[in-house]
DNA sequence: AAGTGGTCTAGACCACTAC
DNA sequence: TAGTGGTCTAGACCACTTA
């Protein structure tokens, strides 16, 4: 872990665990910080900049930098977010504990027009579709609907579907997905995604679209979540800089 | 406005606008691109790497930097929030052009329990409640229910409900808004939501809760904003770094 | 004037990839 | 081995706030 990282971890714990640095308290200044932690002051301006980023402290030029007075809210989803060592600059929250995946649909397809479009490759080249559901404590949350190309995942199995795909490309392809674009919007849910999620016809559903990413740069899955209304809320913290 | 930003301006357009970075296209090495604008190598680090968290492109130790190869969707989320001038790694998306504001309350109100644990004030301490109804081409899209405190707001008027109450601190009380918390969920809507937006009742409706700051750190607004829920979309970009 | 954070530099050294 | 990006430094200079 580099310098920064570590500096931005022991104060956030400071702030979110052992409260040692209370809401509108001053941070120790820029120089006696450098001191304390033995780094340059680009280093702890770094380690600072991600507390900014998270929304956690604020910085007044010429006055001192400060941990922000959060409410509950706000405060509880940046706690999550460290919790569930979700680091991503975005988390969807829900509440519960077991976690258990159907495989519903394992299949491998000619990519249709659209398909092919948003994964970058030629129509009908073939493409997996999976089709999971998400279950947390027995009740059905989120149905997944993902495409991969087929040439990207030499040697996926079905057990890897019912676990983790994610793992599967992490450690048995060792590559690394580092980077994806997601859409988040609301519509009526079908009667298909309905019935999975215990949802009435026309009832709300998040639908998340995703594009991801290797660290290659190949995009290597396009998906679609449905998460039930009524248990998942997305969170993210806008900050303007200077 | 500082180098690395300027530098991060000229590339971003070289791939958004004039083509000349293609997808999958390397950029110049760091070294070469310190010397074409005649900075350090922490400065063109610094603009790279606005870059890479925006999603346009990425890096691979030991090899280069590419243009990611983006398909349409993102593609367009990115291109949209310059366009917009929405500099703030969160966009909303519509369709449509002449923006209207209606304003359906401008009230001043003892805060509720709840508001007064939103906003970090006493409860019945007194606070603006303005609820306000957008219009885009006619179509009403957005209802907003926003509570302010009224200490914070000196001098505001119905007429900067009626404009931008943002324009109001900026310009008028000379403070700036720098950082706001969001959460984003569907819900079915309300009598009183589906009938300001065109929605049968129990049709869903995205609700945006927003907590937002001060540069002083001063939490100066909780909203909700009902959004039609087949108008918006919200956009964001995961970088997961080395 | 003193003290805060903001930007930038020139260069050292490291980690990784490709050949 | 050569070339790429990643991190870090010590210090210069600037912008802003407060007194």
């Amino acid at each position: 872990m580099n310098k920064s990282t570590y500096i931005a971890n022991q104060i956030r714990d400071k702030i979110l665990n052992t409260k040692e640095l209370a809401p509108n308290q001053a941070l120790k200044t820029e120089v006696e910080l450098c001191k304390e932690y033995n780094v340059s002051k680009m280093t702890l301006k770094k380690a600072i900049d991600i507390l900014v980023d998270e929304g956690l402290v604020y910085k007044q030029r010429g006055v001192g930098t400060f941990v922000k007075n959060l409410t509950e809210s706000p405060l509880n989803n940046i706690r999550d977010r460290y919790k569930d060592q979700n680091l991503t600059g975005f988390s969807a929250s829900h509440k519960g504990q077991t976690v258990h995946t159907k495989v519903l649909e394992y299949t491998v397809i000619p990519a249709s027009d659209f398909i092919a479009e948003q994964l970058g490759i030629q129509p009908s080249d073939f493409v997996y579709f999976i089709k999971r559901l998400r279950s947390v404590d027995d009740f059905p949350n989120v149905l997944e609907e993902t495409y991969m190309p087929l040439e990207l995942m030499p040697g996926l199995k079905l057990a890897n579907a019912e676990t983790s795909i994610y793992s599967f490309i992490e450690n048995t392809l060792q590559l690394k997905v580092t980077s994806s674009h997601l859409s988040i919007r609301a519509i009526k849910s079908t009667e298909e995604i309905a019935g999975y999620l215990n949802l009435k016809p026309e009832e709300p559903v998040i639908a998340v679209t995703q594009t991801a990413f290797l660290s290659n740069g190949q995009l290597f899955e396009y998906s679609v979540c449905y998460h039930r209304y009524d248990v998942y809320e997305f969170h993210t913290v806008v900050v303007r800089k200077d």
